[in-house]
This record gives C-alpha cells, structure tokens and sequence, in this order.
RNA sequence: GGCGCGGUACCCAAGUGGCUUAAGGGGCCGGUCUGCAAAACCGUUAUUCGCCGGUUCAAAUCCGGCCCGCGCCUCCA
C-alpha cells in the first residue's frame, strides 16, 4: 500500500511493468547549499527505493539537476562565476551529503541543460496542438485550454485567482493562471523557433520523465510544497503533449520544521547539511529522519536527534555482539516480519522502527546475561539487516578517531590495575582521559568494554 | 478568504470500530550492582487519546460543531 496524493488514499501499489518500476523525484536547484529538508526528501525516496528492491522491483530512479534557473542566475551575476560552475559545486556538496546520509545516487541525474532539444521539441508539441502560445518571445501553456487543470492540488475551481500577488510582471500572459513554458532570455538562454530563451520551471521535469521514463512511469516524488504549482503544471504540460497521466502514484514527502515553521532558504530559517553532518553522523541523522512518518511534519530540535542516537548506539552495539558471537547468519529477510509488514504498509518507518526494537532491545539484554537462544539472535540480526539495507542506517563501526584499538587497551588495563590496587584517583583519571576522547568505558561482569561515541556538538541557532 | 494536513504521556511516535484496561524509543525518578561512575538489570511514568455533543452492544478510531498548530495558494524538498 502506497499513499497517492493524486488521490488522497493509500492504494496496492502495482507497477505498470511487471518487476519494474520508473520512478522520478524532483531533484534540487544547486544555487546554495541544501538543508536539512532537502536531506529528508532524499533519504525517504532512498528509503522507498531499496524497499521496491528489496521487494524483487528493478528500480530505475530519475532524479533531475535544475541547473538553469532565476536564482542560479542571480548567483552568477553575485559571483561572476558561469551557472554551470555555481550548479556544479552546489551538486557536488549536495552529493557529499547525500553520501553521508547513505543515499545512493539516482539511476541518472538528468540536467536541464542537457536536455534543451528535448525541451524545445515537448514546447514546439504544446503549440501545435495549441495548448501554448507564443508572446514576445516567451511561450506560455493555457490552463484554460486543458480539461482537469488543477485537479492534483485540488484547486479545479479557481479561475483568476490572486490576481494582486501574480499579475505585476508577466502581462503578456493571457490568463493569470497561464505559466511559462519557455521564458525569453537573450543572455543566457538557447536558440529556440522564438528567439533565444530557456526553458520554464515546469517544463524541464515533463521533458525528462518523458524521456527517460516514457509518456506513463509509476512513481513521482517530491516535497509536499511542489505539489502546486509545479508539480499541477507539470501534469498539465504532460497531459497536454500525450493525452496520458505521467505518473501513477504521487509520493509527496513532508515538511521539516524549526521551531514550528517550514525550513526554507528564504525566510533563513534552517539548519544546512553539511553543518549539521559535520557534527552529528550520518546514519544517526538519517535514523532521525526514518523516525517519523514521510508524510508527517518534522520538527527538527537536538534533543530528538540525541534520543535517536541514543537509541542507535543500542543497535550498533547488537550488531557488535552479534558479530562477535559463533553465529553464521545468512537468512533472508522474510515477508512476513513484522517490520517489513510496517513498510508495506505506505512505508511506515516508525512502526517498523517500533518492531525492530521490540524484537532486538530484549536479545540484547539476553545477550548481556549469556541467555540467548540461537533463533532469537537469527531473528535479531535479520532486523538489523533491514535497518542497514532497507532502512539504509549504517551500524558499522565507523572508527574512533587518532587513537588506535591497542592503545586504548592498554590504557584500560592500566587502569584495571590501579583499580585492584584501590588507586582510584588514578584510575578515574584514565577514565576521565577516556571519556573526553570519546570513549566510554563499561565495567561488565565479564571484563571492561569499551564503545566509541561520536557526540553531538553544540549547534547553535 | 480558498485548498490540504495534523493535535495520543515530560519528549518523539505507532495504533484509525472490539485482538489495546493505548506499541516502541528517548528522558525522568526510585532500587539492585559498583570503590565511585558508566553500562546492565528490576520497577515507576496516559483509567486516557485537543474540547463538546452524537451514532454504536462497543470509539483514540465513525459523524457534527468548536478550539489550536502547520503547509500550499509567490521561489521552495
């Protein structure tokens, strides 16, 4: 089951081809640097995406490169660097973080600048069957001349809306509603039948899901703020040119707060990634992510991301003892566990989180007491490989930073033998010494263990 | 104003008619353990699901009204 916002209900998700699904998410505008919001839409469509493969679907996922646009432009004149080098190095930090977060890159990232011919030929088709007209250079797309417009946002009924906020610049068009499919642009822009130009905000993501995906393709992604206009217009151009609805399911993704409202550039209110990957790990945020539903607001605050990483550090420690142990899994994941039963269910993260730590949590504690049974660390494990390749949440062991395994060791025994001697001042002073370098130390009935943790910095504002 | 989403314990978050006298996680507090801590373990933490009515043998779950928060309607993941 999959939540349509086409129609506003969860439907049995089927693909149009048996085993393989085409799936495309909007990607982003590279012109500064993302946010946190950015990294939610993109883990929870990396999410669904290795659920469909887990699941037997060939998955091939679209997910375009706006790399043209007023705001790359703007930055251009800022800078005086090309748009294609401001695109490219916002892409590139865009990367790394995904890379951080453990989101895989896209099947393709189509850039709109790579796709002009495409673009100019989906216009010249809007034209011909007289969906789009011609201004002064700009080519607008008729909402009036389409039956349905506005039926994917719920705004069917509104005609001249808004006419204050919309009307200032774009006279020229016929209708307020109209929206540009080609804007004239004699700087920056590609020869095209009117004069030299670029493309529209909408028309680039029909082009492309056409090309790379075909008329019809199963899943279109996206932040819950796209639906109107962008993705409406879309659906429209796309309708318009084929006679087909392009996508089968909308999959819109919500927002991220903070302090209870909308993380966005241009209100300044955000947190950006690479800060905010710089002092927490990654999978710790992307675990945060997964910890509420897709579709619910997010509000982001240290706290919850330290309760996650608390409840984390658990699962990685499972994962450490069950390494460790004789055990030699290799099973499936079954169809049947509970929490793989949560994500068919329109991908419900924190009910299958809930599973996960239902079943893993008591085999840990069962672990520490030397109690538990073999099928009991099986079904343990398998959860923890749904949280590592479904889930995408890394529970390796990711290092700890200069100093190294033997030293630390050696440091513990030190202390040990201070401890047998009573010399605790010197004892705790190792323990202290530990501990700022990140290094927790646990005194268990069967000898003193030791688990790196990465702290959450202070983030401040 | 129009369209949409949401309000569950200290916090996050499932549950959407009986299987729930409301999962799971975090936190807090008390206890065991410990040289002291940490970890671990045991226990405690919503007779109640924004408020008020209604339907039903039965509601957090359905219906109506109200209050509050958020998103979109302009660029936005």
């Amino acid at each position: 089951m999959l939540y349509n916002s086409g129609s506003r209900t969860k439907e049995v998700f089927k693909s149009l081809k048996p085993g393989k699904v085409g799936m495309y998410v909007c990607g982003i505008t590279p012109y500064s640097d993302s946010h946190l919001g950015h990294g939610r839409c993109y883990v929870v469509f990396d999410t669904l995406r290795r659920f469909l493969t887990y699941l037997g679907y060939e998955v091939n996922y679209i997910q375009n490169i706006t790399d043209i646009d007023d705001k790359i432009i703007n930055k251009s004149l800022e800078t005086g660097k090309t748009p294609a080098e401001i695109s490219r190095k916002y892409f590139d930090l865009f990367m790394d973080s995904m890379e951080k977060l453990n989101v895989a890159p896209a099947s393709n990232h189509p850039k709109v600048t790579g796709n002009i011919p495409e673009i100019i030929e989906f216009v010249e088709g809007l034209i011909s069957k007289e969906f789009a007209y011609e201004r002064g250079g700009s080519v607008y797309f008729r909402v009036s001349s389409l039956k349905g417009y506005g039926s994917l946002s719920g705004r069917e009924d509104a005609q001249e809306e808004n006419l204050a906020s919309r009307v200032d610049l774009e006279d020229e068009k016929a209708d307020s509603r109209d929206f540009a499919v080609w804007k004239k642009d004699e700087e920056h822009g590609w020869d095209s039948p009117w004069g030299k130009g670029r493309p529209g905000w909408h028309i680039e993501c029909s082009a492309m899901s056409r090309k790379f995906l075909g008329d019809e393709f199963d899943i279109h992604g996206g932040g819950l703020d796209l639906i109107f206009p962008h993705h409406e217009n879309e659906v429209a151009q796309s309708r318009a040119l084929t006679g087909k609805e392009p996508a089968r399911f909308w999959v819109h993704n919500g927002m991220v707060t903070l302090k209870g409202d909308k993380m966005s550039k241009s209100t300044g209110n955000f947190f950006l990634l690479n800060e905010l990957l710089s002092k927490i790990e990654g999978p710790v945020l992307r675990f945060y992510l997964l910890s509420a539903g897709y579709r619910q607001l997010l509000d982001f605050t240290i706290e919850k991301v330290e309760g996650v990483k608390n409840s984390f550090l658990k699962l990685k420690e499972l994962k450490k003892e069950l390494e460790n142990s004789d055990l030699e899994y290799d099973g499936e994941i079954s169809t049947n566990n509970p929490a793989i039963l949560a994500l068919l269910d329109d991908l419900n993260t924190p009910r299958a989180i809930g599973e996960i730590f239902k079943l893993t949590l008591p085999v840990l504690e069962k672990i520490y007491s030397g109690s538990a049974e073999k099928d009991e660390m099986e079904a343990a494990w398998e959860m923890l490989r749904i949280v590592e390749e479904i889930l995408g949440v890394d529970l390796k062991d990711t290092g700890h930073g200069e100093i190294s395994d033997e030293d630390i060791e050696n440091l513990i025994s030190e202390r040990n033998a201070h401890r047998k001697e009573k010399r605790f001042a010197e004892a705790d002073a190792i323990r202290e010494k530990l501990s700022l370098m990140g290094i927790i130390i646990k005194d268990t009935p069967s000898g003193t263990k030791w688990v790196w943790e990465k702290g959450i910095e202070d983030i401040d504002e």
